[in-house]
DNA sequence: TATGAAATAATATCGGATAATACTGTATCT
DNA sequence: AGATACAGTATTATCCGATATTATTTCATA
């Protein structure tokens, strides 16, 4: 199980990538290594392997002999972004709801159940624990795709999503219960085994998000 | 433009993936970094880090306090990696059929070119260049995808053919004329702007390949 | 002001030192 | 004999300092 962002003991790794994720870092700045070092309270070397490993997951550049920088932001990069969640996250999810178990729909159902208790806070202006809402939106998204029985894709759907995880939270606007009915939808389309309906609630549920998210970029 | 991997001064990244890729580094086997260290006479600082951008990648698998090993293989991996190549290829394929202009048809048909050529070769018995012929499908491949208009999209793509290229050099097996006309075909479909057509014979060319990477794995 | 050389800063790579952990082989006990 | 405990070895992870290369800035001169 991977560890969560803000965890107690987390490693510069799991640190620095959840800074750019929320902005600490933010898009397109300089990555000065004696300035990380001091702040992370790491060394050199560890320093460049996690930034190597950041690079080449894409939130962050390496230019030759000129250090690394936070990946910048774009509108396109944005819409690229979001076209892949649909097209790699539509297609686990067909997969998943053909052959997901008794297990998998449990899961699922304690998934929707946290984030819909959490988005009722959220609601009701309690917006002081995005981070952890955020968390049950991942909890409640990977749940759903869980049972689409491809390691490879699973891993590439949790890169996407953090890297549109990033705008989101650039924009920091909540979108209401639009994004709550959406889920729902979504989960009980699941939960009825329709594979098309569920696809469908889904695409719209991450293109309504991206107008959201494009309209306040 | 990314180097190649056999090219002249290229770095301790480019050849560990080589060897990884065409099995001098053999699946699942450890990666001691003494031993490492001298093969490719590099640093361990520096060995560290190219370790790090290769188990992002899924190349390497690092264990924690263990160190790293070449990702084993099986036959659920390779299955997995086709299927998203078909998933992911096929869309990129069938926006740049819709949006290629005159420079992406040029470079298409230079390509494509390249590739009969080399492939007229190895039909004639000359199979001493896998890797040059590799590279030219490589080259023809993403001629054919390149005005998809997505970058993110481009190199998810490229470390998906990457690991698919793995598991061919492994079963080290031509497929003869089959490719070949797999190929033409998808080419013509292409410069007729039928995206239909160019999508499903892609679909085709590389499901045929599974099955004839799978009967020999 | 523009140019170019010198000074400064930052990166990339290397080798070594140390601590923590994993592995191996031996001896002991049941 | 087989399992367990322990000591010794090997390997990894992290940190630090040194050096060479490359970027960037400063500044003197034309």
């Amino acid at each position: 199980m991977a560890k969560s962002y803000n965890e107690v003991g987390a490693s510069t790794y799991q640190r620095i990538k959840r800074d750019i994720i929320f902005g600490d870092l933010a898009p397109g700045s300089k990555l000065k290594l004696d300035g990380l070092r001091q702040r992370y309270s790491a060394s050199m070397s560890t320093l460049r392997e996690t930034l190597n490993r950041l690079a080449s997951e894409g939130f962050v550049e390496a230019q030759d002999q000129r250090g690394f920088f936070v990946t910048p932001v774009s509108r396109e990069d944005l819409i690229e972004i979001a076209n892949l969640r649909v097209l790699l996250e539509c297609h686990a999810l067909r997969l998943s709801v053909e052959k997901g178990d008794t297990d998998w729909e449990g899961n699922l159902v304690a998934a929707h159940h946290k984030l819909h208790l959490m988005e009722q806070k959220m609601m009701s202006g309690d917006d002081s624990r995005k981070e952890d809402w955020k968390r049950y939106d991942w909890e409640f998204h990977k749940a759903m795709i869980q049972a689409c029985g491809s390691r490879n894709l699973l891993s590439l759907h949790a890169v996407l999503y953090d890297k549109y995880l990033r705008y989101q939270m650039l924009v920091l606007t909540y979108r209401g219960d639009e994004a709550v009915n959406e889920h729902r939808r979504m989960f009980e389309a699941a939960l009825d085994r329709d594979v098309a309906r569920a696809s469908q609630e889904l695409q719209t549920h991450i293109e309504k998000g991206l107008e959201h998210t494009l309209a306040a970029f």
